[in-house]
DNA sequence: GTGAAAGCGCTAACAC
DNA sequence: GTGTTAGCGCTTTCAC
């Protein structure tokens, strides 16, 4: 190695100080000479001196580290919530140790969380979508943390979680489309194990009746599913006239079978996605979509466990923070407006 | 906090043997007799005790650690190579510090070099693209690092790098089109600050003659500059019939342009992007594009850190590993074949 | 103002 | 096999 590292103790020496005084010196402490800390500072910028924030750690218990467990960054909403972490946490002044979760329904990230409490974050984020019961365990464990710990979605210990924004979105989906003139809307979901495409699902039910048939494909978030998931539900329901997509990915397959079916959209086709991917406004033609918000909903996630850290707040006290103002917002693009005199 | 973090300390006392024997057994130490061993594990267990790593890593001046400085997710290659970053070093056991630089313009990451270098990180992989002179700092800085640093992209001590992937991608792109029968083939440019974009242009350059005007421009990686992009160049160069674009998202800017210009590609234009985000096969028509497996990329390059890490080796000795099974991949989709009777 | 001593949680080197 | 003594790099008492 080129450079070892410098220690206080060779600051010390060199500066022919105490330890002490170093000490005082990079805290910024207001007891100590004028000439003194000159003097330090001096040896501290000729040999590039930087406190070591392991042994600081140690010794004053906050590691000024946030544990984030996510999911595999290939999907857009999980990437957007990373970011918004990220953001929020250095803005905050945390750094973030970061542990990604590919195989979700293997591997539910306990063995992640006791990584991150083995280094001593000082608190956790859970952004792992909720996939099955891979939260159950949580449960149990959360009581026991000795760190906060918040969750992207709904809190597991959650007895009964609002309305979220997954079914907002599908409800205003259906709706929007209703609202075009559109009678036979079908669904394309995300993977059931997923809440957020149950969710999505629910808000979907809630507009179109249960007596109508239930024209429903279960896609997997793959472009290919949903061009795979059109065909077939064309097959069906023939008279299919507007698809909801649980994300911007399977709708853009959707615009593609369309397309090789040829059935014009909107005219023939009316197609709502979800996430606005940036994209989206470039699909042929532009999409329709749902905005959830991810980035500020991740970053208000951050603020609140930063704050139960600073006031060493419980678990168990739920603070259901905000959210209001993040309502889904509906993009109304080309693929589903039906009436091209006006917007609704 | 509903439990207290329990110490080495409590679990020698509960178990009434010394700190050093609970050490030995937390780290299978073989020299405890079998039946101590069993007792600690036991208190352990019922204590539900885990080491502190930092504690740990002061002492044995190892962290596990590597720290990532990478830049804003959005764009598609950070962001898949942050996911290789990850995979590969959970895979050899050790952490990631993840520091994202958004204002690449203003903000060199020195800030988050200094950082990283003080939460004791291992190594560190600089996975920010390197735009205009914004590593030239780093060349100084880096001879006198105490810790090894790999980069994504060519080292910036490094005099004569090798033909970057970017190159052999925009050539291979550019030869494409040119072997498809296209004659007026322009370029849509991703930021020029930006290596890979300069790197693609090159390649292109390769390919299409001196003598030839210069149809370039350009772009922001995004869809919309495509889009305007596509315009543009038709307006200059109405005789144009074929486009590269730097990434997949301007090349479906410029499918969408196509569309609404009538002009059909790929019989009118034909069209090639570059990385093969997942999305580009569904675009409409699917997008011929280029490959450049920016995962194994990345993961190679923790690979490479790792090895120095364990070597104890100098930054100064650069050891160009591999990438030599990693040639970019052209993607023949539909977007750039103008004979459908057969592939190239 | 400054320094000496103690100790954060753990491991490395010795003793016994 | 097991315990004792140091000490990682730093901060926190508490003297002077």
């Amino acid at each position: 190695m080129s450079t070892k590292k410098v220690t206080i103790k060779q600051v010390a020496q060199e500066a022919a100080v105490s330890i002490q005084t170093v000490s005082r010196v990079i805290n910024d402490r207001p007891d100590v000479a004028d000439s003194t800390r000159r003097s330090v500072q001096a040896v501290i910028d000729r040999l590039g001196y930087q406190p070591n924030a392991i042994a600081r750690s140690l010794i004053r218990k906050r590691s000024h580290t946030l544990g984030v467990v996510a999911a595999d960054l290939a999907l857009y909403g999980p990437m957007r919530g990373l970011s918004g972490i990220e953001q929020e946490s250095t803005y905050l002044g945390y750094s973030l140790i970061l542990r990604l979760v590919n195989q979700l329904d293997t591997d539910n990230g306990e063995q992640a969380l006791s990584d991150l409490l083995a280094r001593q974050v000082d608190g956790i984020v859970w952004a792992i979508p909720e996939i099955d019961d891979n939260r159950v365990w949580l449960r149990d464990r959360i009581d026991h943390l000795s760190i906060p710990i918040v969750f992207l979605g709904p809190s597991p210990n959650d007895a009964s979680p609002p309305i979220s924004a997954s079914q907002i979105g599908g409800r205003m989906a259906a709706a929007h489309l209703r609202t075009q003139g559109y009678q036979h809307i079908g669904l394309i979901t995300g993977p059931l194990a997923f809440l957020a495409a149950r969710d999505r699902q629910r808000g979907w039910q809630e507009i179109v009746s249960d007596s109508e048939p239930t024209r429903i494909f279960n896609g997997d978030w793959s472009a290919a599913s949903g061009e795979y998931g059109l065909k077939q539900l064309l097959q069906q329901y023939p008279q299919l006239d507007a698809v909801y997509a649980s994300n911007d990915q399977m709708a853009l397959g959707v615009l593609l079978a369309a397309h090789q079916l040829g059935r014009r959209v909107p005219e023939d086709l009316g197609v709502v996605g979800t996430d606005n991917i940036p994209e989206s406004a470039y699909f042929w033609p532009p999409l329709t979509t749902i905005q959830l918000h991810m980035i500020e909903r991740s970053r208000q996630a951050v603020r609140e466990l930063s704050g139960k850290i600073e006031t060493g707040q419980d678990n168990r006290t739920t603070s259901q923070t905000g959210n209001i103002n993040l309502e889904p917002k509906l993009i109304i693009r080309h693929s589903s407006v039906l009436d091209h005199g006006r917007d609704q």
